[in-house]
DNA sequence: TGACAGGGGGTGT
DNA sequence: ACACCCCCTGTC
């Protein structure tokens, strides 16, 4: 447990806009931040979400004429925010460049979630994450992150505000002690982790490849920061040789983790939209990824989020 | 209320 | 193709 570095806040700042030029509505903001990118958000109360990334806390709601507006327990987490959401670019402009025009099923899938947007996260964040993902659905992944982070991470903020309750492990142990929010752990001290108590963190097989992956990235001081600084096709070749990652992990650190939108993860969920939408029964992951990229463009993987966000629509629809 | 299957956003062999 | 882990969910 690491517990050093623990920053006392005194509590929330007041919440304030934050510019979005396409803002979205509120099943696009859960989709877009709670809808398999990330894994650490919550909701706090009705309607207001908590979320953390990096050393960041922050929280988000719809206030007045659908604005998005922010609150952060921790320092400089207004640019941090504007980062990870990708403010700086426009949505339905970005939307607007894919092949709608000629595809009435992504047509259709833009119009019912306006806004939704592809979040730019911290990459070795993502690593961990999508390491986790193995056949686990978010619910799940989000229960791993939430131990790891509870366990191995740093203290990032105590605060005793009354409108968040839990803040991870201790509540649900039923200890007394005010909640405290941790960060995830860092590569460096995922490697200084034995397995077995990774394995403590629900992880199953998981934890191997974890383990493994962190001494590798331990071993090897600015690999990730350099493979995330590479084109695309050679940062996915590098991804795939860590233990656990395979083509559509690598794919969805990219995507969710480095802003790289041309990638273009294949999952059972796309596999099947894709066979049922696009006439590809019987084709292989790799083969519906070239199909994807080639049919959707630059910006396949937004359009496969748009795809993903329609099909979990459905699937919630048909129970 | 509690046991019991069944299946889960993949990867490696 | 199948094992890898084991928690969640729905069901009886």
């Amino acid at each position: 447990m690491v517990e050093s570095g623990a920053v006392n806040l005194k509590g929330w700042t007041d919440w304030r806009p934050l510019a979005l030029a396409t803002p979205p509505n509120s099943a696009v903001l859960a989709e877009t931040i709670d809808g398999g990118q990330a894994f650490r958000w919550q909701r706090a109360a009705d309607e207001i979400w908590l979320g953390q990334w990096d050393r960041h806390l922050a929280r988000l709601r719809l206030g007045v004429a659908g604005r998005l507006e922010w609150s952060a327990a921790t320092a400089g987490t207004e640019a941090a925010l504007s980062t990870y959401l990708d403010a700086d670019r426009d949505a339905r402009e970005l939307a607007d460049t894919l092949p709608w025009r000629s595809d009435v099923h992504l047509a259709h899938c833009i119009a019912a979630f306006p806004g939704l947007r592809i979040l730019r996260q911290p990459f070795g964040e993502t690593l961990l994450g999508f390491l986790c993902s193995a056949t686990k659905q978010i619910v799940q992944i989000k229960q791993m992150m939430a131990l790891l982070a509870a366990r191995h991470g740093a203290v990032i903020a105590a605060e005793g505000a009354t409108d968040v309750k839990d803040g991870g492990e201790d509540a649900r142990m039923g200890r007394w002690s005010v909640p405290n929010y941790h960060r995830l752990p860092t590569w460096t001290e995922i490697a200084a982790v034995p397995e077995a108590e990774l394995r403590g963190c629900l992880l199953g097989f998981r934890a191997r490849y974890i383990h493994q992956t962190a001494l590798f990235i331990a071993a090897n001081p600015g690999w990730l920061e350099e493979t995330e600084a590479l084109p695309y096709a050679e940062a996915k070749a590098r991804l795939v040789t860590l233990p656990g990652v395979g083509e559509k992990v690598a794919d969805c650190v990219l995507l969710f983790g480095a802003g790289r939108l041309e990638a273009f993860p294949v999952d059972v969920w796309i596999l099947k939209t894709m066979a049922a939408r696009y006439g590809l029964e019987g084709w292989k992951p790799a083969q519906v990824a070239q199909f994807g990229r080639a049919h959707f463009g630059p910006l396949a993987g937004l359009a496969q989020q748009y795809l993903f966000a329609w099909e979990r629509a459905e699937a919630r629809r048909s129970t």
